[in-house]
RNA sequence: GCCCCUGUAGCUCAGUGGAUAGAGCGCUGGCCUCCGGAGCCAGGUGCAAGGGUUCAAGUCCCUUCAGGGGCGCCA
């Protein structure tokens, strides 16, 4: 990597000018590099000579000359200057710029991938959803940020595993068993009242009928616990592959459907609480057992057994983080949670500490609320009480690729507003259509150079030597920086970015440079350069989990 | 009351403590004899307010204001 590469040079040069006492010692600073704004300042710049002025009583400028005297640069950096107030610029050599087309095309769609995570496993579990009802538009949002997040981190080398931690058991489930025991037998014109905290949505309705015409009356006759275990367990099905179908047109697809039952048929939740007993972090009060996460600095205690001898959803996530951890043995876990799961964050944390475990290891990403517009209208999403917009209508409406373009837009941090009228309006005149349209129109130069049976295969790529042409290969060798960044800071929302920016130069240097012309050696060296160019933005698609298409 | 997130252009949002703060949409004007005009080029306004740290702050710290979320023997 040409970063580390350029601070090693820099350490050397500064190591030398000390012992030859034309710079005063002091103990070196973290040498950063970064790319400066302006692109006239080069392709790297370093303000070592300002972080290094106060502890050798050295003016910036003068030191950054004296760097300069002792440094020796690598070779892919084709000369060094020094600015003003202190920075070291660097400048990449064209000869190295257009050598990297050939390195692109031979790793092909390999390019960008990356040794960072290279033996380390990771659990990234997300979306999560009751299986109660239908998918709305936030849990899209975080389908979309997990299962890029997957993409880029197995790019950069991670072994990864995306799970759906299913909440099979519990209250919302009896709710939602009893609720469509109720549709179901109003389907037969019964009179019988809805629980009151029941599931009200109009989907209800249809599921009991569904059921209803699928098994006739045979659950009317049972008595009541039986054809409501039966009638939860079947509408479970059915919910589980509405939302498995919502997720696969989103092109998002899990490794594991992981059930909250089974930890309770397996030995998980015993281990797990007599791990946290042995640590002496369990106490009864209240005829409630408690988890005295106040002992580990937390504000409060938590019930983790109830007074009528019930798990928490907390105890079940308890036994469920043992389990990624100490079973499994992830190396590390993320779980993606959306903003009304932000108090769990610390007691988690804690609950990881009291396992023993590192609370490092545990990466929560908490992604904002995505508020849902027509227009002026505002949407309302509680699953409840019915009246909501499901996540497949509006991919429907404005299709997966722009759906999962404008959910990477934006950062987990903050909240977005999702405005149907506008996505719609939009669809056809957005960055998504910009970005894929760049693809498409490589691929049809393709297709003319096919035609025209043009071999480039030894196209000379020394003649890449225009603006247009090195804008794009500085563009195209960022790919990798993009991935790293992405994969450290598990922040997703960088990639959509870097494809407007680098369809942008493409579109640019398109009309600035003709690629079949009658110059045969030039047309074939543009050839190389554009199928590079192709292969990274497939890639960069392709971690976002969109389609790259030919023609469009 | 306490905790978390956010406040950047008319709107939706990027911005790794660095040099002249960016993009998309919208608006206005130009560009096709030639590889796809879903394109290219040009046009302008802005870091909520006030302190502080730093050679350097949109970015870090404190206060205030504003919006959202959380503080259950719900999940």
């Amino acid at each position: 990597m040409s970063k580390q590469k350029i601070a090693d040079c820099l350490r050397e040069a500064v190591a030398k000018a000390q012992q030859e006492g034309s710079l005063a010692p002091g103990t070196l600073p973290e040498i950063t590099i970064e790319h400066p704004q302006n692109p006239s300042h080069g392709d790297f710049a370093s303000n070592l000579p300002l972080k290094l002025a106060r502890t050798t009583r050295t003016p910036p400028l003068v030191i950054a000359e004296k760097i300069l005297q002792k440094i020796s640069l690598p070779s892919e950096i084709d000369h060094a200057t020094i600015a003003s107030p202190g920075f070291i610029n660097f400048t990449l050599g064209n000869e190295w710029l257009t050598k990297q087309v050939e390195a692109i095309l031979a790793a092909s769609d390999s390019y960008g991938n990356l040794t960072l995570g290279t033996g380390k496993n990771i659990q990234i579990e997300f979306v999560s959803v009751n299986p109660t009802g239908p998918l709305h538009v936030g849990h899209g949002r975080g389908a979309v940020l997990g299962s890029t997040l997957a993409n880029a981190l197995s790019t950069a080398g991670y072994l990864v595993e995306k799970e759906y931690y299913l909440n099979d058991i519990g209250n919302q489930i009896e709710l939602f068993g009893h609720s469509l025991y109720v549709r179901y037998l109003q389907y037969f014109a019964k009179k019988i009242d809805m629980p009151p905290d029941g599931y009200y949505g109009n989907y209800m309705i249809d599921l009991a009928k569904e059921i209803a015409e699928e098994y006739g009356d045979k659950f009317l006759n049972m008595p009541q616990k039986e054809a409501i275990e039966a009638i939860t367990e079947i509408g479970l099905t059915k919910i589980i592959n509405n939302i498995k179908g919502d997720l696969h047109l989103l092109n998002v697809e899990f490794d594991e459907w992981f059930s909250e039952k089974s930890l309770y048929k397996g030995e998980q939740y015993n281990k797990a609480m007599a791990l946290l007993e042995n640590g002496n972090y369990v106490a009864k009060k209240e005829n409630a057992v408690w988890f005295e996460s106040s002992l580990l600095g937390e504000d409060k205690d938590n019930v983790l057994v109830r007074s009528d001898g019930s798990p928490t959803y907390f105890a079940s996530d308890i036994a469920y983080h043992y389990n990624k951890f100490m079973e499994r043995n992830f190396d590390t876990v993320i779980d993606i949670w959306g903003a009304d799961h932000q108090g769990h964050v610390p007691r988690m944390k804690a609950v990881i500490k009291a396992l023993g475990q590192d609370p490092e290891r545990l990466k929560v990403i908490i992604c904002q609320l995505v508020t849902l517009h027509r227009g002026k209208e505002m949407l309302k999403v509680s699953k409840r009480s019915g009246d909501i917009i499901t996540l497949r209508e509006v991919i429907d409406e404005v299709g997966a690729d722009a759906c999962r373009f404008f959910f990477l837009s934006r950062s987990a941090d903050s909240q977005m507003d999702f405005d149907l009228e506008l996505a719609k309006k939009q669809s056809a005149d957005n960055p998504v259509y910009y970005v894929q349209y760049a693809h498409a129109r490589i691929a049809s130069i393709f297709r003319l150079a096919q035609q025209r049976q043009i071999d480039y295969r030894h196209g000379d790529i020394s003649l890449l030597s225009t603006e247009p042409e090195l804008t794009l290969i500085r563009h195209l060798i960022m790919l990798p920086e993009i991935v790293e960044r992405v994969a450290i800071n598990l922040e997703p929302h960088h990639l959509p970015y870097y494809a407007q920016a680098l369809a942008t130069v493409f579109h640019s240097f398109y009309k600035q440079c003709r690629v079949v012309s009658q110059d045969e050696a030039l047309t074939q060296a543009r050839l190389k350069l554009v199928r590079a160019t192709q292969i990274v933005l497939a890639k960069v698609l392709y971690l976002m989990g969109m389609t790259a298409p030919e023609k469009m």
